[in-house]
DNA sequence: TTCTTTGTTGCAACTCTGTTGCATTAACTT
DNA sequence: AAGTTAATGCAACAGAGTTGCAACAAAGAA
């Protein structure tokens, strides 16, 4: 079920991915809450902001679900086939704008792609 | 550290990859294997063939942790760069054998892809 | 404004994947 | 056969995420 209430923890939540351009953990997440908000809600809030197209997630480093706030998806096409990335020096994860095109590949039928890159960001290039 | 003695849990584990092309979790592992061995025993199995290049890792479905036996990889150029793909009928997941360009992406170094696909396998393809 | 409905929250307990410390066992070496 | 030490089993733990339930609080109705 989406959010149809305008709680205050709701508005936390958001207010934390407004603040960057970073795909987030839960946990993260709660770092940049007041320690009275509870985990469970936490978890609840993403999952209701993802059923409704504010946030999509993807699972990053170590097998940890992330958010982050969708541009491009609509509610309707939730398409999500950009590829996340990691920065190996900042350890940022965010999304990348391109879309990816996967190849034709002999014997399968795609329906659904997640690509996880990891590298560095312009910011953190050695140059 | 690598697998260094060959050891009765550990020519099971071995079997138990060579019965299937499939990657498989921890989990997996265990079911196919008496129920004597403990899962710790399997977890670190797991990782020394992984060390010692026998097998490869990948996160899979609900960020759990699967592997496969290495084909194309040499223990030293280990790149598996392959996608990993799951079959939405029949729920395998395997390596695909096709290499993966990774295109050029502006603004970020790419060092690493991980690329999971789902869809439908040959079997499974409704035709 | 107050009442009522029901979506939301906090808490505690739990599930699941995976890990760690330690004593014991069993491969491999000589 | 004896010694060395990798491998194993056990128990306890860690971290991400979930569930049931009672209490709370938005949002609309009266």
């Amino acid at each position: 079920m989406a959010v149809v209430r305008k709680t205050k923890n709701l508005q936390l939540v958001l207010d934390a991915f407004s603040k960057t351009n970073q795909a987030l953990t839960a946990k993260a997440v709660m770092t940049m809450l007041p320690p009275t908000v509870n985990k469970t809600t936490v978890y609840r809030l993403l999952d209701r902001l993802q059923d409704g197209g504010e946030l999509h997630s993807f699972v990053g480093e170590q097998g940890v679900m992330h958010y982050a706030k969708c541009h491009a998806c609509t509610t309707e096409a939730h398409t999500h086939s950009h590829p996340h990335f990691q920065c190996l020096s900042c350890h940022d994860v965010r999304c990348l704008e391109q879309e990816f095109t996967v190849p034709k590949l002999a014997g399968v039928q795609i329906s659904e792609a997640q690509i996880f890159l990891k590298g560095h960001c312009q910011s953190c290039l050695p140059t």
